[in-house]
DNA sequence: GACGCTTACGTTCGTCGTAACTATT
DNA sequence: AATAGTTACGACGAACGTAAGCGTC
């Protein structure tokens, strides 16, 4: 036994049971993959992948077992290299962070530039993805961190801890008359057409969930990816949207009128995701700090590691 | 990096630092040994040991994080190993126990004469030792499951499981005027020499409280780390014993009386311990609810997977 | 017929063991 | 002087890549 094999039955998994996609991802032979696999399967006695001829088609009920324990040695594996990185230069490095349009735009930049004045020599890499794929940035070892505000507390290897509560806003042109209602209701914000998130993105649940709730069906006339889409077509006129509240800035989009919706909707976290038992870089834990300041190293730490409590029954 | 070098320094590690002494362990020669920690510190970039010359004293702070890792890393490949064996033949295999004197004489037997009626072809092997032997067996995966009274819980990486309650008798010869004692008092007993267990042993920590909690200071006259010794030597009429309740067998004992004593000592758990994220047999689990049915097997993979609960804050 | 896995074979690279050397106690 | 670790070197073996063969879609 020994770790290429275990990385070429992971790379197979993950690929949908095709053996040379895997080789090429792994940049090495097809047949060679092939072989070790036989002969991890030989030394183990089982069978990890089911096959119809030559064709891997399934996966078989002790390869399901074999291949979540190579997924955590080769976690931990990726753990010994930024051990080894860490002590051997503290504050360089890389940062990798995968998380959504909004955090990227209005969220991260504050944090960010504080990080990158205190550590100025670790690369910092930001990847955009919707919250699906900025989970699985993190689970494949691509990105350090994840940070998304739903649909990201599914995973069984990553750990996700809240950071923030935001709500939402809503903007309009400057002389809108939804812009004086006093105080702001669901019902006055429903006589006008809206523009708001799309269905899988932040938050738009509580959106929906708050109007259901009252029995209200809004007007939607268009729903974006991006904070950014729904103020350029409310600036048009298209409709009033509904925004997340740190989206807004009076200065940059003194074009728009803004009105505060927190007490319309029920608030939404953002939370930071982490794989399971991973071992973090210091700036990792620094970074995650800055961003969530109640977040300290060792509060991630134990949350990491599943708690680690002695099970007294 | 490669497995044999986390194997390396994890049993450099373990025989304080003597790398002759490792690769002896490992059956390979100690210049191989070596130069695999060599490479391996190269490649992370850090030193995993502190030497003095060429004489290794120390392990570096990383260094400790890298070994601590490798352990988790070797235990992962033994579950691998294990569930080969487990898919490849369910009811055949080995099942190893290292417990005490008290378990294996008195507290195993019946359970185990089940348990080899249950799965035959299961080679059973019985290792005995203090509390502490105990526990490294099961650290360093020469035994799957420890059963002892103390000092169990205080390893990290061993999860314990509390299984049976018990307390003790006295046992006296068959006239002896202690028998009947009614109700029987510690002042009674104190009025007696006394045998009993070794201080490292079997609850006797119990026994030393409830006479200190009187201010009473019993004659102990001789101290054994065995049940069958204190018998031995009640039945010389050497003095009276303190045993545990389940030692004392109406048939066998016949040449010696007993009175319980339940009502005057706190009472003593019995524990299980195993090796943290370890990966079981079918029949380990059989086993341990053969010993303490309340452990099911849901139950024991909650406890040695720490939970595996979500850190909401 | 195209794609995908296996078998076969020769080369290369890495690991191991022996032996000689050096340092520590 | 004895014990422990390093350096040097040669031999073996495992893994890899290429090329050809066989199944499946």
């Amino acid at each position: 036994m020994n770790l290429q094999q275990l990385r070429y039955i992971h790379e197979v998994a993950r690929r949908g049971l095709n053996v040379s996609e895997a080789a090429d991802a792994l940049f090495t032979s097809q047949p060679g993959v092939s072989k070790q696999i036989k002969l991890l399967e030989g030394e183990l006695g089982i069978e990890i992948f089911v096959r119809h001829g030559k064709r891997m088609v399934a996966v078989t009920e002790p390869g399901q077992v074999v291949l979540d324990i190579a997924g955590r040695v080769l976690g931990e594996l990726d753990n010994l290299q930024q051990v080894g990185a860490e002590f051997s230069s503290e504050d360089a490095g890389r940062l990798s962070i995968a998380t959504t349009h909004t955090q990227a735009r209005y969220a991260l930049p504050p944090v960010l530039r504080d990080f990158m004045r205190r550590y100025p020599h670790v690369r910092l890499e930001l990847h955009q993805g919707n919250p699906r794929q900025v989970c699985e940035m993190v689970l494949d070892g691509s990105a350090d961190v994840a940070i998304a505000t739903e649909s990201i507390a599914e995973y069984e290897d990553l750990v996700t801890l809240p950071c923030r509560q935001w709500n939402r806003c809503v903007i309009a042109t400057p002389k809108h008359p939804i812009l004086r209602e006093q105080p702001l209701t669901l019902d006055a914000i429903a006589r006008y057409p809206l523009i708001t998130y799309d269905d899988a993105f932040t938050g738009r649940s509580q959106i929906n969930k708050a109007f259901l709730g009252r029995g209200i069906k809004p007007k939607i006339v268009l729903t974006a990816l991006d904070s950014d889409v729904i103020k350029t077509y409310v600036g048009m006129d298209l409709g009033i949207g509904i925004l997340t509240r740190m989206a807004y800035d009076p200065v940059a989009d003194r074009g728009l009128g803004m009105i505060d919706a927190a007490h319309l909707f029920e608030s939404s976290t953002t939370r930071i995701g982490l794989r399971r038992r991973a071992w973090l870089r210091g700036y990792v834990y620094a970074f995650i700090e800055g961003f969530a300041p109640q977040l300290t190293r060792k509060m991630v730490e134990i949350a990491l590691n599943g708690g680690g409590e002695d099970y007294q029954l």
